[in-house]
RNA sequence: GCGCCCGUAGCUCAACUGGAUAGAGCGUCGCCCUCCGAAGGCGAAGGUUGGGGGUUCGAAUCCCUUCGGGCGCGCCA
């Protein structure tokens, strides 16, 4: 366990234990609401508790008194430096410097594993994200929460979690048998003949007549002159097969690489679709009937007809579901319906699912359905992480995006112009629901305006010092296991403290992240790390005696290269879970 | 009409999920390179957290209400 407040509240609870051993609190105090947090403000200490707070009315005692009784077993302690009690009665303490010595060697020995937590027991959580159809590349619309998904997953990973990430993907309606059409004609097109413009409806892509010149690699002229129930399955399934990979190429482009692929058409052919519709049926929420028109809404054409409808309006919907259209094939969602029956016959009892904004009718739907068939199991979460819109611009002007006019960007388009790294972590620098404005000019300009570069100009300044070093004490081992062995005592100014104690934050701040499902505060912690090393990189100019590198002082020297070789590691750890390759050196 | 999300500095956003004096970046103004990477840093100015009420030791955060914005609400995915 490296996380240095976890170690810190339990060592307030023991002497609360033993306060209420001693008869001078009650026996049996609610200690769930007591917190070991970090003070907003960095002067009042390193470390505070609220207990005297949360405790007071319980415990008869004003909560300044119980602060004070507090306040002195604490300083018995050798690893405490300094006790006060401020304000409503928040008791705040200083460690000693050797806490903070034994940090440091934890993070050099720890490595990029520094922050991992033991906080989700290996619960098993399945996060399915992406999921786009294959109707297409990846366009620029889908990064989003590709990038959100895959940094949640990586950082519910290190928060302890088992995690699968997966891949959901229909290909068996509509858009299917549109994919399909757009194919054969474009095959047609292959094979010479004019085809003219693409119809409205079709997919107009070019990377249409890719999958085209795939198939008359493959079949030569088979499927010309056939009847459509002979070319269509075959057409699909090449299509389909050819669209997932282009899909998975451009998922390569920004590192996300899934563990599962799913699809609908698995669920129906075995059986689970049949299965999980039959569950439903059994348990006597199926039902021939007529829903009332929708409310407060224009629906053109609205006329009443039975249908087969879901009771979800039992387990918190609005309204009752219809499962099957009016000509008895399945409406979307039974499919889906289906999915989550398979997620939760794998034995998941977490599922996330991170979705645009637009889909947030989804979720009523799907909920109500994951509840009835999970056997009124009480353990069973679904949450939905909702990913805002992204708007692209270049020079400060939006870009016009049209499907129509095939005006779209692609991922790979995207990654080519600005590198895989900054497109994940420029995705990850707003609360995932929020719209963000992505703007090609200013995440390729390396200033403090962007923070990919902010981020990993400081990892980059860390690499240069340890090359330096490497120059000033050439027979010098700084490797981060040595460094770890310097005399880390000589780390006591100030503000080289305040950067340790800043990185003993971090594995809090993984935990606090993966509790809120919210993968950007990642990003924000290294960014305020970067600023932190910034800032002392800078009074080293101004004040000799807090550069790194002193060549008539090895021992500082060696002492300092562990802050810096920490600062690095923790920098990499966090790029890790943004999956953000880090940069050793800058190049302009 | 109903449901979800949101409203914080001129702009774009944070705020460790109820903690202390609400913080960054941009923009504006001033300062710092003989010095490990100035692609940086320091400082100044800027706020009734949309308005009103409530809950409690304590509210941007929770509840109610009101105003303003986004999204979604049969058989499209």
């Amino acid at each position: 366990m490296s996380n240095i407040f976890h170690a810190y509240k339990d060592k307030v609870g023991d002497i609360l234990s033993k306060m209420a051993a001693n008869g001078d609190i009650p026996q049996g105090l609610d200690m769930s609401r007591v917190t070991v947090e970090p003070p907003k403000d960095a002067t009042h200490g390193d470390m505070a508790t609220n207990a005297a707070m949360v405790l007071s009315k319980a415990a008869g005692k004003n909560p300044r008194q119980l602060g004070e009784a507090l306040a002195g077993k604490l300083k018995e302690l050798p690893e405490i430096r300094e006790v006060t009690v401020a304000g409503p009665g928040f008791v705040n303490f200083r460690l000693a410097d050797a806490e903070w010595a034994s940090t440091l060697r934890t993070i050099l020995s720890d490595g990029i594993y520094y922050g991992d937590s033991k906080m989700g027991k290996r619960e098993k959580v399945v996060i399915e994200y992406v999921s786009a159809n294959p109707t297409g590349p990846m366009h620029a619309g889908h990064v989003r929460g590709a990038v959100i998904g895959d940094t949640l997953a990586n950082l519910l990973k290190k928060a302890g979690y088992d995690v699968t990430k997966e891949y959901y993907f229909n290909d068996a309606g509509n858009q299917i048998d549109v994919l399909t059409q757009t194919a054969y004609l474009r095959y047609r097109e292959a094979l010479g003949e004019d085809i003219g413009a693409i119809p409205e409806g079709l997919y107009p892509g070019e990377y249409m007549k890719d999958v085209a010149q795939a198939m008359v690699a493959r079949d030569g002229k088979q499927w010309l002159g056939v009847a459509e129930t002979a070319w269509a399955p075959a057409m699909r399934d090449f299509a389909v097969e050819y669209i997932m990979g282009m899909i998975r190429d451009d998922l390569d482009l920004i590192g996300i690489h899934h563990d599962v692929f799913s699809n609908e058409r698995v669920m129906i052919e075995d059986g689970t679709l049949e299965k999980s519709f039959k569950t439903l049926h059994d348990k006597g929420l199926i039902y021939q009937g007529t829903l009332p028109p929708p409310k407060g809404k224009e629906m053109e054409g609205w006329e009443p007809v039975e249908l087969t409808l879901f009771r979800s309006s039992n387990f918190g919907d609005s309204s009752d579901r219809p499962l099957k259209k009016r000509d008895g094939s399945w409406a979307y969602i039974m499919p889906d319906i289906a999915y989550h029956y398979n997620k939760l016959q794998r034995g998941f009892k977490w599922m996330i699912n991170v979705l645009g904004k637009d889909h947030q009718g989804y979720e009523e739907k799907i909920r109500p359905a994951v509840a009835a068939l999970a056997e009124g199991a009480k353990d069973i979460r679904l949450n939905v992480v909702y990913c805002g819109m992204v708007k692209l611009f270049k020079n400060g002007e939006p870009v016009k995006l049209s499907k129509r006019s095939g005006n779209i960007i692609t991922l790979r388009e995207l990654v080519e112009e600005v590198g895989a790294g900054s497109v994940r972590f420029f995705m990850m620098t707003r609360t995932p629901d929020s719209e963000l404005d992505f703007d090609f000019t200013k995440v390729v300009e390396q200033s403090k305006d962007n923070p990919v570069f902010y981020v990993q100009y400081a990892h980059a300044r860390c690499a240069s010092v340890l090359r330096n070093a490497k120059e000033m004490f050439p027979d010098a081992d700084l490797s981060p296991a040595a460094l770890g062995k310097a005399n880390l005592a000589r780390i006591s100014s100030a503000d080289e403290l305040q950067l340790v104690r800043f990185m003993a934050g971090w594995p809090r701040a993984v935990e606090a992240a993966a509790e809120a499902h919210e993968p950007h505060r990642v990003a924000f912690y290294l960014h305020d790390l970067a600023s932190e090393f910034h800032g002392f990189w800078n009074k080293g100019r101004d004040d000799g005696t807090l550069r790194f590198l002193h060549e008539n002082d090895r021992e500082l020297s060696m002492a300092r290269l562990a802050l810096v070789s920490a600062v690095k590691t923790v920098i990499a750890s966090g790029l890790a879970v943004m999956g953000v390759p880090p940069v050793e050196e800058m190049h302009g």
